[in-house]
DNA sequence: ATGTTTTTAGTACCTGGTACTAAAAAGCCG
DNA sequence: CGGCTTTTTAGTACCAGGTACTAAAAACAT
């Protein structure tokens, strides 16, 4: 087996399975460790220990961040009852990968939850909503949010959502929301 | 400070940050490294490198999952042009933690996703949406979506989607998806 | 003062490496 | 075929972050 071939070969098998050591890898490519190790100084791929712990803090990271919010998106800005504004930008996990736009859902989420944040209530939940997307949204773009109660009826509101990038209109939404009394959900 | 009190702490500060080594937990606790060592041994914390690394796959799993989804859920039927059924099971890690009622959005992005996989072109985007969530989604639920192409005119596409729990309909939505050409998305 | 618990010190050893030197093997060219 | 280069292997010294163990010192309780 040809060195280009067999470092190819490496980078797949470390890519599939990140925690195999050099020994693991010098056995099943059936050359020496030292070849091994030469081969990944050559590529720059770290030593597994080091693979290992950056996986665990990458993702360490999101999954703080995720339970932590509440809200998809930043929340710049609240005022419970009125308005409120919040902030996402779209990173690469939350694009398709062929075109690099973003799931609908994203933006919907960070829409609907800064929605729901605006009503005051313990509980509140979506009804309906009307949602348009007017252009694609692409990764690294900053998509800001500004959310006002439009109507209140009892525990009904209508809350409008407007989605700009840059001042230009990419989304808009009309959520109904309810507010829950607490015997309703406490089951 | 007593030996139990440290012990606490000891297990927070790791829970907080599990790639403490010994040497640092020595040193925030003001002991010597042997003491950690023996903290560790007796409540069965195992060593740094091993925590990180059961991390590491514990989530390796799940990204690798999320990844290959484009779909929010798995896809159990689908006949492109046609119609198509979801499922998505709802977890903890999907719900408010107050209500353990699924947040509106996961919702949504399981029946859109469906749409968007229903509409057979290299790219498809939502236009617009009308939804309506006809009662609350609690974890552990496995919600079915079944969505079927109702009308199409050249690269628009209307799609009906609902989603029932155990027959009874949770959520319905009407999406309208766009077909898009290969020279409006590569720029 | 004595016994018990807790803490610290120290040593030998392990895994999964890095960094380096040097020799052996394989491939290529005229 | 020799001579040269590339590739591979061998081996050594060293490191981090440990395990496993022995033993002494310190703290405490009665």
């Amino acid at each position: 087996m040809q060195k280009s071939s067999r470092q190819q070969l490496m980078e797949r098998y470390i890519k599939s399975n990140p925690f195999l050591t050099d020994d693991d890898l010098a056995e099943i490519l059936s050359v020496s460790i030292q070849t091994i190790r030469l081969d990944r100084a050559e590529m720059n791929i770290p030593e597994m220990r080091s693979r290992v712990k950056t996986m665990a803090s990458g993702i360490y990271g999101k999954i703080r961040s995720m339970e932590a919010d509440e809200l998809m998106g930043e929340l710049v800005d609240l005022e419970v009852g009125r308005s409120g504004v919040s902030v996402l930008t779209i990173t690469d996990r939350m694009t398709l990968k062929k075109t690099r736009v973003a799931r609908g859902y994203y933006i919907f989420a960070q829409s609907n939850s800064l929605a729901v944040a605006l009503v005051d209530a313990e509980v509140a939940l979506t009804g309906t909503c009307k949602l348009s997307y007017k252009r694609p949204v692409y990764s690294g773009e900053k998509v800001v949010a500004r959310a006002h109660i439009s109507r209140k009826s009892r525990n009904r509101y209508m809350v409008r959502v407007n989605s700009t990038v840059k001042d230009e209109l990419v989304f808009s939404g009309r959520f109904l929301v309810f507010a829950i009394s607490e015997e309703v959900w406490r089951r």
